[in-house]
DNA sequence: CTAACTTTGCGTATCAAAAACGCAAAGAAT
DNA sequence: ATTCTTTGCGTTTTTGATACGCAAAGTTAG
């Protein structure tokens, strides 16, 4: 105990929900925890903010040590601060959300060796905390982010299909898209590059690959460029 | 020095920035501070959370005590937490903000006998600790939120007309409308009563004013409605 | 090998909303 | 009475959203 101050302090936090994309649903990473309050139960990687660290360094420090992700796409969600939302005490926590390409990480469903694994957003088990609270709002964060910004792609692989991107929509937007009207209204505007490759070992006709124009991406934004779908 | 702690904690504030609309601008509600750091520099109201507190009513409660302001529409805004941010140490603020009729509260520019006053949004004064970087981020929030939700209403007379209320999103937006398109646009949504009651001594023709009709909003919010302008 | 089938890629037709604008009535100022 | 500004209610034009037709690519089945 050597810390002491004129006033009680609440301690700082930091929690990640971390979004992944399996071509087909989306999925979320969690971490069964090792130790009491609410031991074996999954939860958000996070922790401590320590005091020689940003808050948004905090957010990424524990994402890796807990899951072994990094240099992902973060943005600060919301900061959770009732007074019972921690039976240890006072904990004001400042969650993130995290878009990753699955792929890159985890095998789906978790091994026994790590505590940390992929569950499916529909699917998820019983969460510690507030953290089923801080979930709802993350998913309605991306919903509303992936309409007006393309972070759509950091949760896809670099190259993909015109029918991956509309899944993806679909699943994070829970709606469905016309094929066609989808393509055309992505295509027109000219934040995709068709490359010149196409799919191998496909059933039926093999889609061409396609990929973020992030320059392009940027020099429409500073136009006054809106990414509605 | 009383509380002490196994691990260095940041402390914890709150501070807000109040929106008021004087009919023809857009103003931000501002206090002198009268301690150092940054004495006699003008900041948002705000101040440390109480560990007895959620960090929702530090807001509140420290937006009451430094400008008498209370019972307003307010919103978290987002939490900064860089290392250099105070220089009295470690402290992480979380930035919400408010939506004030401003005839309701001071008189504009201030008086010598109060501390707090109201600033035309594009003539603010040099602000203390990064309050520059939270106001950028205040105001791009409400130009986004203005468009699809109706919090304009928060910011005008209970009755209005809707050249005040194209005035105020005009402020806000940055842009100007047709007078004509504005109005059927905003009507056909339904969230607005057209009162049986017109302005008075005014010079020309009388506009008559109109009220927002919060049940008919949540009515329509339900059924999934948007209100983008 | 041919026919059937699925997915892709590109197009047009239809419908709804946004933007531009015309015009006369209300009502004060001259 | 005439002029002038603002209001209130419309229409026309343009743009974008949605629905959907159809053929080509390319695999599967007979």
């Amino acid at each position: 105990m050597a810390f002491e101050y004129e006033f009680p302090r609440p301690a700082l936090a930091t929690d990640c929900v971390v979004f992944g994309f399996d071509g087909s649903e989306l999925n979320v990473l969690l971490v069964k925890r090792g130790i009491e309050p609410y031991i074996n139960v999954y939860a958000f990687p996070g922790g401590f903010v320590h005091i020689d660290e940003t808050v948004d360094e905090c957010a990424r420090r524990e994402l890796y040590e807990e899951t072994g992700v990094k240099d992902v796409y973060m943005e600060q969600l919301y900061t959770f601060g009732d007074i019972d939302r921690d039976p240890r005490g006072r904990v004001v926590t400042v969650a993130y959300y995290a878009l990753v390409r699955s792929t890159d990480y985890f095998p789906h469903g978790g091994t026994d060796a790590s505590q940390a694994g992929w569950f499916k957003i529909n699917e998820l088990p019983p969460l510690a905390f507030d953290h089923k609270k801080i979930l709802e709002t993350a998913k309605q964060r991306i919903q509303n982010q992936i309409r007006y910004r393309p972070i759509g792609f950091e949760l896809l692989d670099q190259k993909f299909t015109m029918t991956q991107l509309q899944t993806l929509y679909e699943a994070v937007l829970e709606r469905k898209f016309d094929r066609r009207n989808f393509s055309s209204k992505i295509l027109k505007t000219g934040v995709l590059d068709i490359l010149d490759e196409k799919v191998q070992n496909v059933a039926y006709r093999a889609p061409r690959l396609m990929s973020f124009n992030r320059e392009r991406y940027l020099q429409l934004t500073q136009e006054g460029f809106n990414f509605e779908i």
